[in-house]
DNA sequence: AGTAATAAGATGATATTTATCCTGTTTGTG
DNA sequence: CACAAACAGGATAAATATCATCTTATTACT
């Protein structure tokens, strides 16, 4: 019931992305020292961010990685998405399961709710958005 | 980011016994029947929500389970809060954790709310609707 | 006593998550 | 060209978490 540390770390890396001047690069390992994450695995994860067209990569010298999106275009919700796969809060609403016609599958709606609901907060503030936050931000 | 099996099976099982007349006991092992869940697992689920307040049981011949609340006044979000433990979507978000002073714990807030959406969402209806709902159900 | 029922500890089986290693492949630089 | 910098990706290991079962209590009714 929980972010994977993987979820987080891609977060982390859009946030620090998103406060770089446009179409600039920065190294996996600049990422990994800045938030203090395993570089090797950090390395894994850009790669689905990657593959999901979120982030572009180049390699050699000056070599890094951007966002192919704008800041203002992105949540975290689409990062999760992008990380995890599809989210399903329940097996029961996961694709190609079929319901059981029991009882307890009167869950499922609520289930449903909740997760919509859960993920249209993920949604509403946009990395220019966090990543301005940051800069003149409040200690919490 | 998925509830554990074990959560499904309390809501299941408090589901079941939410159906039954106040005061009656249901044996674990009709429960696993009805819901074809393995029993020695959901013993160890029951044991959780008795522990939890949520269920008491009964040893011996005519004993089992019951609710020690009344279904109008019990929640999804009850049941899981109860299984799974205080839900932190973030280690970010657990007790006791603190915050690194990092631009990307600018998260911490929407996942925060988002959690909070979610669990309002789980808690909207009684295990009471639920069971009513079951009576004459429409095919989802 | 005997039987029906849950309690609880130990243990095992998987599955997932997290992390590392090693060997490519690409790209700029001297 | 040769080299170094940087990501790509397969294999594998380590750490957890999840799911499940077995066994031995303990409790309570008859």
């Amino acid at each position: 019931m929980q972010l994977t540390r993987q979820s987080e770390y891609a977060i982390r890396t859009m946030l620090e992305l998103s406060m770089l001047p446009e179409g600039e690069f920065m190294q996996s390992r600049t990422i990994a020292a800045r938030q203090e994450l395993p570089e090797q695995f950090l390395n894994k994860t850009v790669q689905i961010l990657a593959r999901s067209g979120l982030v572009e990569t180049r390699r050699g010298m000056q070599g890094g990685i951007r966002l192919t999106v704008k800041p203002g275009e992105i949540t975290i919700a689409d990062v999760v998405a992008a990380v995890e796969g599809k989210i399903a809060l329940n097996p029961c609403l996961a694709d190609g399961y079929h319901c059981a016609n029991q009882p307890a599958c009167r869950v499922h709606g609520i289930l449903k709710r909740a997760q919509a609901a859960m993920l249209a907060e993920l949604g509403k503030e946009t990395f220019a958005e966090l990543a301005g936050e940051d800069e003149n931000r409040i200690t919490s």
